[in-house]
DNA sequence: GCTGCTCCATACCAGACCCC
DNA sequence: GGGGTCTGGTATGGAGCAGC
């Protein structure tokens, strides 16, 4: 490898930015013509075009798309690296951004809140409901992302938060809130309130009944836990929510919980968190926070 | 179609730095 | 000290676009 400097990260990264010479330059404090001259030798290291013009604008290669993150991630890595690893919590005033499900911030965004603000009393969470894809870890619009995940692919940092497991859930006065054990067959006697954001109504639960013969009715198909418990709760259906959330709801809402009577596979809930961030002493602070509350 | 503006690329020169 | 290399600036040309 030869010649290659920060200037020229910091120069692909304007131009990334930018997408123009001439605003990269602006941004770069250099000459217009200094900052093509940049381009070329960058185009001379990577054996790509890296942009080109269509009409008067300039459009980036796949490989400049490509190169994107990793050159992000290396100049922020760069700026930790030469940053003061000291943050005063007292005054520091900044918003994370945290997706995550609603089951979670109804049973914990409460005690994360408290122990931010008990060290950082400026810190804000603003927290955003769940989806799939790490693209806004990516493109900076999340700061950590805390739910069950299974493909987050190798840019994206993972740490295991807690084990978690599904609850069959009734409202306080339903028939099988008087049952010492529910059967599969007295499951399968009621109508049912399914919650997937993704609007499915059937799942792992139907899948163990489905191996003793059994199905169930679903009613309702719930867009997320909360809505799902207000729905159990105001009927005789019944509902499976993560225990961690059944017992939080418990404290406002009458609710019967009980071990549903087929297995379900274990919920693994974590954390991820784009590499950019991974020196960030504010944002691994948050981390164990979070970590904190489940060790 | 002409003109002016903007943007990118290149040629040429100057200054800084390194090596012998 | 002199030559080579690298980087940045100015000057300039070509191309695309908008307004007339």
């Amino acid at each position: 490898m030869r010649n290659v400097d920060i200037t020229l990260l910091l120069t692909l990264d304007a131009l990334l930015t930018e997408g123009s010479v001439t605003a990269a330059a602006d941004r770069l404090n250099l000459s217009v013509p200094a900052t093509s001259r940049r381009l070329a030798h960058l185009r001379d290291l990577t054996h790509d075009e890296l942009f080109v013009l269509a009409g008067r604008k300039l459009v980036p290669t796949a490989r400049a798309l490509d190169l994107r993150d990793r050159v992000q991630s290396i100049l922020e890595e760069l700026h930790a690296l030469f940053t003061p690893n000291v943050v005063s919590f007292e005054t520091l005033n900044r918003t994370f951004s945290l997706r995550t499900s609603d089951g979670f911030i109804g049973a914990w965004s409460a005690e994360l809140a408290a122990r931010i603000r008990r060290e950082a009393p400026h810190v804000k969470l603003c927290f955003y409901p769940h989806w799939e894809g790490v693209e806004a870890l990516r493109d900076r619009s999340i700061d950590l992302e805390i739910t069950v995940l299974k493909h987050t692919g190798p840019e994206v940092f993972k740490q295991k938060l807690f084990q978690d497991h599904y609850v069959g859930i009734a409202a306080a006065g339903h028939p099988l809130a008087a049952q010492h054990q529910v059967s599969p067959n007295d499951y399968v006697r009621y109508g049912h309130v399914s919650a997937s954001r993704r609007g499915q109504a059937h799942g792992p639960i139907d899948h163990a009944l489905a191996a003793l013969g059994l199905s169930r009715d679903v009613s309702i198909v719930a867009p997320d836990f909360q809505s799902a418990i207000s729905a159990v709760a105001a009927s005789d259906l019944l509902g499976a929510v993560p225990a961690s959330f059944a017992k939080w709801a418990q404290q406002s809402i009458r609710l019967h919980v009980f071990p549903l009577p087929v297995p379900t596979p274990g919920i693994e809930i974590s954390q991820a968190w784009h590499p950019r961030s991974h020196g960030d002493v504010a944002h691994r602070w948050l981390r164990n926070h979070v970590r904190a509350m489940f060790t």
